[in-house]
DNA sequence: GCCAACGTTGGC
DNA sequence: GCCAACGTTGGC
């Protein structure tokens, strides 16, 4: 099973809002390699959703339930989207901070090459993500909530929008 | 607010 | 086809 990063502010789209919805059409990557890492995708692939900007955290867990189809968001040019479900928030964000201080997660494709909105994961990194979110170190502030509850309104008052998500990406 | 990275565009 | 200029993104 191969695994994968997605990146998206979450202001435009967030983790809760994926829970909300369970699955969603990752649409609007507009990058040739992060386009081929969809193509790369199967479903059943287990990946990482990582919020940039005000958080810098990878928050949860998503599978891949529908492979690589044609973006239905491009009106020109050959782009594909996937769908996404949300399996579980991890129990602590794993911050850009923590992945940087870590020998084998500083190597992460996420972390060397920030701008890509889809990157490949190895096996090993993956188990140590899933380690990592999951120690009792993390359980410790287990009870404070995954995202901050501005956050959750932003992402509530954000449902009546189109899905800015393709717009967000229009560029990546 | 600034800078680095990097993709895209346009002139040649 | 090259490359300078420019725009976008993300992190600090």
């Amino acid at each position: 099973m191969a695994h994968w990063i997605f990146k998206s502010e979450p202001q435009v789209y967030s983790f809760a809002q994926l829970v909300e919805e369970r699955r969603t059409e990752w649409t609007g990557i507009r990058n040739f390699e992060a386009r081929n890492s969809l193509r790369a995708t199967a479903v059943g692939d287990l990946g990482l959703l990582y919020h940039s900007g005000e958080d810098k955290a990878l928050v949860g867990i998503v599978k891949v339930t529908r492979g690589a189809q044609p973006d239905p968001t491009a009106n020109e040019g050959d782009w594909v989207s996937i769908e996404l479900e949300a399996v579980k928030a991890l129990d602590a964000p794993l911050s850009l901070a923590r992945l940087k201080a870590d020998e084998t997660l500083k190597e992460l494709m996420l972390v060397k090459r920030s701008r890509l909105s889809v990157t490949p994961v190895t096996p090993a990194q993956f188990a140590l993500i899933l380690k990592a979110a999951t120690t009792k170190q993390s359980r410790s502030t287990t009870k404070a909530p995954l995202l901050k509850p501005s956050l959750k309104k932003q992402a509530v008052a954000r449902q009546s929008k189109p899905r800015s998500l393709k717009r967000k990406r229009k560029t990546t």
